[in-house]
DNA sequence: ATGGCTTCATAGTGAAGA
């Protein structure tokens, strides 16, 4: 079984990536994050036509999300129910007994906003949230935009980033908090090259010069962590003409 | 240099992303 995640920046601007994408991997699911449209400008036909299903929760300008994949999601729910919230930033399903939720989690702009308070206030939920995920199911995948590098090794300039948002303390230790649930990091499952980053910026050539952070993730329950046999960050999609920021992060399961 | 780039928005002194 694989499983992917992929911010797209736009679901309207990448969806020539995606299907290709799509075509090119035959992933058993892919999360989107980052829509950008609403639930009816979704492009459900064009999933169709490369078969997939798709669940999906839109949202005007921001945020949205959706799983792609072979099987009809079962169990499909949109939010958090113990955190109500205008921004559409989860979905869930079951697929093949393996229950995937897809997170985007909000960014938090500055220490000192209020946005990294709500950032604050939606880990803790999601950490709630998760237990009880994990006590119905079983087998857990959580994927998606975490906004938050979980270690000085996941940031390219770990001295510039130091106390930023997406690399303090009680953003990592909310990271570690789902980690306390018995969830592993899929991609560190196995040896990585150095300086393995999911997201680079668009200004100042970030990717080509590699200034990025691994902030997109993949964690697993220990009985799809046992059956992880490989996990994988693609580059290729971020070459391609008017890229996504975030690269797709994939971990393919043993049956 | 509180900049740089991209998206969606509106027509802003733009907002937000990460």
């Amino acid at each position: 079984m694989k499983l992917v995640t992929w911010n797209v920046n736009s679901l309207n601007v990448r969806l020539p990536h995606v299907l290709d994408w799509l075509k090119e991997h035959q992933p058993d699911a892919l999360c989107l994050q980052e829509l950008k449209l609403e639930s009816s400008k979704f492009p459900q036909e064009a999933f169709d036509e490369v078969g997939y299903y798709a669940a999906f929760e839109g949202q005007k300008t921001y945020n949205g999300v959706a799983i792609l994949s072979r099987v009809k999601p079962e169990d499909v729910v949109k939010g958090m129910l113990n955190f109500a919230d205008e921004q559409r930033r989860v979905i869930a399903a079951t697929l093949n007994g393996v229950r995937v939720v897809c997170v985007y989690i909000p960014n938090g702009q500055s220490v000192d906003s209020d946005k990294y308070q709500y950032k604050l206030a939606w880990l803790s939920a999601l950490q709630t949230f998760m237990k009880e995920e994990i006590a119905i199911y079983g087998d857990v995948a959580l994927l998606g935009d975490y906004n938050i590098a979980p270690a000085d090794a996941d940031v390219y300039d770990p001295k510039q980033w130091e106390g930023q948002v997406l690399c303090t303390d009680a953003e990592r230790a909310a990271y570690q908090g789902l980690l306390g649930l018995g969830m592993k990091d899929g991609f560190r499952l196995f040896e990585q090259p150095e300086k393995s980053f999911t997201w680079w910026d668009y200004r100042m050539n970030g990717f080509k010069r590699n200034l990025g952070m691994r902030i997109d993730h993949i964690l697993l329950t220990p009985n799809l962590a046992s059956a992880c046999a490989s996990a994988v960050i693609d580059l290729i999609p971020r070459k391609l003409e008017r890229p996504s920021d975030h690269a797709p992060v994939a971990v393919t399961l043993r049956a």
